[in-house]
DNA sequence: GAGTGGTCTAGACCACTCA
DNA sequence: GAGTGGTCTAGACCACTCC
């Protein structure tokens, strides 16, 4: 068989679980293990690439590649459509927009945008339900000065997530995740006890340097994220 | 200039980002884009899987490329020892051991890591705190048919997390993010009210299919976890 | 200055999947 | 069967960084 750059990356990352390689030690050079692999230095770069990005090695040109001594493992979150991620767990998915509105946004809202106090911005509130039980409370600001067309958008037929996703590109986004405890509304609204925790997940939308939308998604505390590497 | 799979990357997004290829559509194959952008069909094919890894387009063989209508996008969040996190963020770290003793694990615990009830487990709980208040509480289970090695470690030194990564590698390992309702104990040690919301981290970690480690590491809620994409 | 990784090219063959 | 993406090679030059 072929030497192939995945081959040659789970040899490698062999190598570091079982110490062959030792944490902060060198690992030959790349032209070093393409003899070793009989592969090209191009395959062997794909492969010691990987084994980078995933935080298992670090590399510096001229001083070579080590085994990282701490593992700064990253984890990867796939964030799907609401309605996705219910459909995806066999729920039957159902949406309900609460109120749109422009109105003035408090200062946390348009400070976390960098907008002013007088910048026009529309508030929807709506929920998303799974098999007729409340999944995720969806509370947006979406910048009006960025998305005029918002302005004529049904958000009782399209939920402001997926309008956003057809009708507003971005280019830059910023994900949040947190604890908090349900304030009187969102506990009415999901079912819950004001105090209760809840997860919530918030997310800025930029095109280029202009703030799109702020959206703060407040699941029930049985939520769970999860991630395999 | 020549042409660099970064610019073409950034050039392609833009491309979506202004509709200019909408989305759904089909872009062209990777030798048109190759003689367009002046480059060898191998730093278009990288370009492209940039994009395809962060969710901006689809690929199929024979079916070529189209611009994904829905952005799955995917969050990575880097995942650093507590200490580096605390440190990172200005705060002097320190540690303390709470307990650390083999004893029977709950059935919660030991079918998480699929071992049966007579497995062997140490249960160690620690605290890490910034400039002097909790900052993380963690609660570890270690599978001594795993690691034995930790019998004879010294936790009150250096903290498990620390030492596992010194002497137990992994292969693979699952991340879980949940909100939940401090418990008494949990209350007590982290300077809260029972029953007030935390941020939960849990991870497990396997070796192959050996599981090595179930921790599961609480946060007050003021705490963030923040992904930029 | 020199050594190592980072990237690009041109060409080739392969693998999957659509029709 | 045929078209598109997936991967590999051999060679080259570049860029960063250590000495």
């Amino acid at each position: 068989m072929r030497a192939s750059f995945r081959a040659i990356r789970d040899e490698m990352a062999r190598r570091i679980a079982e110490r062959a390689w030792a944490p902060g030690a060198l690992i030959p050079g790349e032209e070093e293990l393409a003899r070793e692999f009989g592969a090209a230095r191009a395959t062997v770069n794909r492969a010691l690439q990987e084994l980078a990005r995933s935080g298992l090695i670090e590399r510096k040109r001229k001083a070579g590649t080590r085994v990282a001594l701490h593992p700064v493992r990253e984890a990867r979150f796939v964030i799907p459509l609401v309605r996705q991620e219910i459909e995806a767990k066999g729920g039957e998915y159902r949406y309900r927009l609460l109120d749109a509105e422009e109105e003035p946004a408090p200062e946390a809202v348009h400070k976390r945008l960098n907008l002013t106090a007088a910048a026009s911005l529309l508030h929807v509130r709506c929920l998303h339900l799974s098999d007729g039980s409340a999944y995720q409370l969806e509370d947006r600001w979406i910048n009006m000065g960025a998305v005029p067309s918002a302005r004529e958008a049904d958000f009782g037929e399209t939920s402001p997530n997926e309008w956003l996703v057809r009708n507003s590109p971005f280019t830059d986004a910023e994900f949040t995740f947190l604890a908090a405890a349900a304030n009187r509304q969102e506990a009415a609204l999901l079912d819950l006890r004001e105090g209760d925790p809840v997860f919530v997940g918030e997310r800025i939308t930029w095109l280029h340097d202009r703030p799109i939308t702020l959206v703060r998604m407040t699941h029930p505390a049985s939520h769970r994220m999860i991630s395999r590497m």
